[in-house]
DNA sequence: CATAAGCTTTCCCCCAAGGGGAAGGTAAAG
DNA sequence: CTTTACCTTCCCCTTGGGGGAAAGCTTATG
């Protein structure tokens, strides 16, 4: 099938399948008179499998790793659950980190009248040292 | 004083502080005769209402926004809660998102044992339609 | 005086992960 | 024969700077 097909069945958009091509990750035939890429069922389920780690917040050179200890049928399932645990504690990370601006920004907002007049403590407190 | 001084004042790079002159930003004097920027306490304080912003999660274009309120004397703290709560809003959705991701990645870690075998739920339900 | 050290300047390429759009080839349908 | 709908490559754009080259300035030292 040509690339607009597959980016349909795989929820991807056609820029996106081309640059997974592109870059190597998922590398479809391609038509020596036309130049257009050819994508079978197995390209579809890499493009699919791929959208769904991006999903998860996998960066696509993880995506990459993941897609070849999918296709390594002796990988032990060990690598992919270390991955794994990498992303959940890259996420609690982030979680910790958005939480704690969130609680000061609140905090700050609180203070703030947030009326007509020019008095405000948020940007007293983004202006002292 | 230069702009390597002004820097390290500003817990900013070199690079980042450069930055902010191009972009319009903070835009120090320039001395004629040898091209340097020179920077006055004034900027300095700029930098560092910049610098805290941004640590506060505020893109580079809502810092500038933030800084033409701050040097505004007679704009209404109204403007600035609004910011202030929008980015609040952005940084409770992210939250959201990324909790969802975790529960998600952790219920698919506690599926797998990791061990040495090949069978995999993660690339599974990764793989699954 | 020469020169090396430690500043600074501009300029250009690089990152992630594609998006937007131009210019041009191809295939099917009217 | 031409329109329509695909497809191709190519290049610039995004965020917020980082890295480094080549070159200019000032000051300290041999």
């Amino acid at each position: 099938m040509q690339i607009g097909e597959a980016a349909r069945r795989a929820g991807l958009t056609v820029k996106t399948v081309r640059y997974y091509a592109n870059i190597g990750m998922v590398t479809p035939l391609q038509d020596v008179n036309t130049g257009y890429r050819a994508y079978d069922e197995n390209d579809v389920a890499k493009l699919q499998f791929v959208g769904k780690a991006r999903r998860f917040d996998f960066s696509v050179e993880e995506c990459r790793e993941l897609l070849g200890l999918y296709e390594d049928r002796n990988r032990p399932s060990r690598e992919v659950k270390a991955l794994t645990m990498k992303k959940i504690g890259e996420i609690d990370a982030r979680l910790a980190e958005l939480q704690s601006l969130k609680d000061e920004l609140s905090t700050l907002a609180a203070s703030c009248d947030g009326d007509h007049r020019s008095h405000c403590p948020i940007l007293n407190a983004l202006s002292a040292g």
